[in-house]
DNA sequence: TACAGGCCTTGACGCAGATCAAGAGAGGCA
DNA sequence: TGCCTCTCTTGATCTGCGTCAAGGCCTGTA
């Protein structure tokens, strides 16, 4: 849309990145052939808007490779990130016209696209879309919730650690590795984003982080590489169970 | 469950007061039968809980009377209520065996229940309920993403507001009454259950709900029924834009 | 090499809301 | 009638985080 810089890629689903975590996972090889003709690739930049609140949205899609946010925003400027979207997970609302978020890349962001009429002719003929569908929003509800804890009840401390550990688990999951003991990854927001995400101001953030950091809970590598050398003490500064949360 | 008192109910789905609001609102006369053959009513008693976080669960349902809530608590004790269950609202996650949540019956309730096992089949064969059932959840997504804003962004007295509001709303539709002007309803939660859900304590609830009692913003009749003599007013104090949240 | 613009860190101070504490209503029950 | 319990209100004080402000680091540009 705003972007002129959307070339779009070729790319075949049976060696895609998240075919079997996305929206798609659970359709068999012809369903994947109608979807195939359906589909199409756009990248983003850092920084740029995908969706824009209030804007008609005329496509869905899967995040395949990068970050992007959930926001709202109130008349006075204060903003609320009310999702993170990593890959795999599904951006827009089959049944409605208008976005009620803004989806803005934080990373270089590749997704792969449906216009939304077809998809949602093809949900109501393909019942593997629609039920996984559910299943990922019934999961995307499952932690929504979880954040409504951390919004309303955490402390700083705890607000950060949490974040960490969600995007540690996800990351681990995504590359399939052990979600426990020493866990790297890139947590590829800025202060300020994280901010938006946990409620806080960017120097609560900045200074719980040196916290953390001093304390001996992470490390960094750069701004943006955390090292957790030890996960479950991250998730018992996160004030969560040993087992941990319920992200999927 | 625990309460011995659950006696059953007959009813017919025909006059059923949430007949078309509910996760059955789309199905057609024959899949009606089919449902009426596996559903059952259980009663429960104010205060009582209807599911424990973390048993097993064996039946979903929709609220026909009554208010629920669905509450998270953290092991020293802080709890948040991360969903309020008003009639047509439905319980249960299908596909997933253990409860991640509290639901405590908050006033007296009455569910319309379906074992879980066969509502699965059924969801499997009767396109219109799983349609009805992704509806309504991407509905409660986008509330508990309208009330992570709530919880992250807003003050104490918009906090109030808000809550006031986003009932009042629901109230409204549900008597298909309009939402706007002068608007009566009864808030059937204590000022330590409002607490839970907007991230205070009990005592700034009763502060804030003073102040806007004072302001003339909300005058009440006893202490649970809320009479807003202008809900544009309310909606302002909430910091909503006047056309306001997206619940349905 | 110098300068500008993002992004991040750290310090000082203030305030919204938490905490602690006392007491008032309003049933329910003997 | 009196007592108990549950809920709510209000006051006094404390504190975690926000606000304001200054400066550091890094990257890109000329």
């Amino acid at each position: 849309m705003l972007n002129e810089h959307s070339p779009t890629v070729s790319q075949d689903c049976s060696d895609c990145p998240i075919r079997h975590r996305a929206v798609c996972a659970r359709c068999e090889s012809d369903e994947l052939e109608r979807l195939e003709e359906i589909k199409y690739y756009r990248k983003f930049e850092a920084g740029s808007h995908v969706i824009w609140s209030g804007d008609r949205m005329d496509f869905v899609g899967s995040v395949v490779s990068g970050v992007a946010t959930l926001t709202q925003t109130m008349e006075d400027g204060r903003t609320q990130m009310v999702g993170l979207l990593l890959p795999s997970d599904f951006v827009g609302r089959p049944g409605r016209d208008g976005a009620a978020y803004d989806v803005v890349a934080t990373t270089d962001l590749v997704m792969c696209c449906f216009r939304r009429k077809p998809f949602e002719s093809m949900m109501d003929s393909t019942p593997h879309i629609a039920h996984r569908l559910l299943e990922m929003t019934l999961d995307e509800l499952d932690a929504a919730r979880e954040w409504m804890l951390v919004l309303g009840r955490k402390t700083a401390r705890e607000k950060i650690a949490s974040l960490l550990s969600i995007v540690g688990r996800r990351d681990a999951a995504l590359h399939l590795r052990a979600g426990t003991g020493s866990v790297t990854f890139d947590l590829p927001l800025t202060r300020e984003a994280m901010a938006d995400y946990l409620g806080l101001t960017l120097e609560t953030v900045s200074r719980q982080i040196s916290a953390l950091k001093r304390d001996g809970v992470i490390r960094l590598e750069g701004k943006r590489r955390i090292v957790v050398p030890d996960m479950d003490l991250l998730m018992e500064e996160a004030g969560d169970d040993a087992d941990g949360g319920m992200l999927a």
